[in-house]
RNA sequence: GACCCUAUCGUCCAGUGGCCUAGGACACUCCCCUUUCACGGGAGUAACACGGGUUCGAAUCCCGUUAGGGUCGCCA
């Protein structure tokens, strides 16, 4: 479609992947997708000291985690790498002569500055508009460093090399780089190259409007991975931060955002972030996901928890029955703990509900008896033979139904119990309702 | 402090001069469904920051005020 479209998302290894440079990512990201693009990951690792492989390593998986794929970059060398500053330091250094010989430089205490032109800079930006920015006053524009006297290079400087170096012909990132900016275009014109389009989206804020750091909830893409979010979701959840598609559609497909997707739609308003949206959308699309996906994002959680199971597939009715009350994956093992022990806690609230009645206890024997005479065991059969006992008994159904739940998995709430049932087995069933009653006096004193 | 951006329900987004007695979603409340909890269905609470203009007509355009955010580093 357009080859000659390329973008960058170009983070820091601060050592986690923020949810606003992973909104940045994927802008970028959806805007590259859309025209048929290039998108290119570059490390921004010019400062040495803070930098690591871990810090790295971090945002290449959060990345590839919310199914972020670059063209060009770490492990893909597309023909502009390296694509670590810190490996391209050759580059910054021709630059640097350049600038030098043009008489644009010069040395202050040790350090390199760039002489501003002192003009006044039009920033014509594909979402903000046309902004004027006039740097003529020294005194409120300082002239910028780009080069620390221990010879490492400023921020500035290394990000236009590099979008030159590497043909980047749309930047698309934060409104906190928006009064950068006009300091860029100088050095693009300095440097007699044809500056980028720029796009600067709105930022991501608490839902109280402060600035997200690192430990506000929801800040760090690792706690998506670890809470048990399905990627699409979060990518779904992000997506619609400052960018719809102009209908009141939310729950997207990927396919269906790229198609859509148009910086000319990105509003400027900040948004604040709210996690409670984010879990809706998850859990649509987990409800949405199918069955052996669904097993596979929850298998870590699974063998996290220490359940042993004979294979990945033998999870899937117990998955199946229970995937109906998760909203978070790492909620997995509390919904299905006790389906594979008989060591499985018992709740004293549901107890002590379940048995306030006095004849409770006598009734679950007959019906225990009465499941063990149940030949053919499936949830038809045992909602029958349930409702009968229940009247034999002159109860309510309903009134069987709490102690029998809390007897066998020890808690008040849980999937549909004739299913649930009918996947424990009738053997595990009827063994653990006499073992609850054995031990009721003692749960329920 | 200077400069820049922004300003619609608590939150996210619609709305770009008349279709707005402002629409959708999350959250919240209530009702229905129901064996629990959810899901689902229905209903409800709730906003154009303020003040001036422009106009026959303004949430939409202009100005000011206020508020929030950002930048002004030998951080990125």
């Amino acid at each position: 479609m357009n080859s000659e479209i390329r973008v960058r998302f170009a983070p820091s290894p601060t050592g986690y992947l923020h949810v606003g440079g992973a909104r940045t990512a994927l802008f970028n990201w959806l805007f590259a997708r859309h025209h048929g693009g290039t998108f290119v990951l570059r490390i921004e690792d010019t400062d040495k000291a803070r930098n690591t492989q871990e810090a790295v390593q971090v945002i290449l998986d959060g990345l590839r985690w919310l199914g972020l794929d670059w063209d060009e970059g770490p492990e893909k060398d597309g023909g502009h790498g390296p694509y670590f500053q810190s490996q391209r330091e050759h580059l910054y250094e021709k630059y640097f002569q350049q600038l030098l010989a043009s008489g644009h430089l010069y040395e202050d205490g040790g350090a390199w500055r760039f002489r501003s032109l002192r003009e006044v800079v039009v920033v014509d930006d594909i979402v903000c508009g046309r902004i004027e920015f006039d740097l003529s006053n020294r005194e409120t524009h300082p002239d910028m460093t780009i080069r620390r006297p221990d010879g490492s290079w400023i921020f500035h400087f290394v990000n236009v090399v590099d979008d030159i170096e590497m043909r980047i012909s749309h930047v698309i990132r934060g409104e906190d780089h928006l009064s950068n900016t006009p300091k860029h275009l100088e050095l693009f014109k300095a440097l007699g190259c044809q500056p980028p389009q720029y796009a600067h989206i709105p930022l991501i804020l608490n839902k109280d409007g402060s600035k997200m750091s690192k430990r506000d909830a929801g800040a760090s893409i690792t706690g998506y991975i670890e809470a048990g979010y399905a990627p699409e979701a979060v990518r779904n959840y992000l997506s619609l931060l400052g960018w719809s598609p102009k209908d009141d559609r939310e729950l997207l497909e990927i396919e269906e955002t790229i198609r859509l997707f148009d910086l000319s739609k990105v509003n400027r308003k900040n948004a604040h972030f709210d996690l409670d949206k984010c879990l809706w959308l998850n859990s649509q699309h987990l409800a949405k996901t199918p069955l052996d996906r669904y097993r596979q994002m929850c298998l870590p959680f699974v063998q996290k928890a220490g359940i042993s199971f004979s294979a990945p597939e033998a999870l899937d009715p117990v998955l199946a029955l229970v995937r109906e009350k998760v909203k978070v994956l790492s909620e997995i093992p509390a919904w299905i703990t006790y389906f594979y022990t008989e060591d499985y806690p018992f709740d004293p609230e549901a107890v002590r509900k379940a048995f306030t009645n006095p004849v409770a206890a006598e009734r679950l024997a007959l019906l225990a008896a009465a499941f063990e005479g149940l030949s053919d065991w499936n949830a038809i059969n045992i909602e029958a033979v349930l409702k009968q006992t229940a009247t034999e008994l002159s109860a309510k159904p309903n009134e069987l139904l709490l102690p029998t739940r809390v007897s066998v998995s020890g808690r008040a709430s849980g999937p549909n119990l004739f299913p649930m049932l009918e996947v424990l087995g009738r053997e595990r069933s009827v063994t653990r309702i006499r073992h609850a009653l054995a031990t009721e006096a003692q749960l329920n004193p």
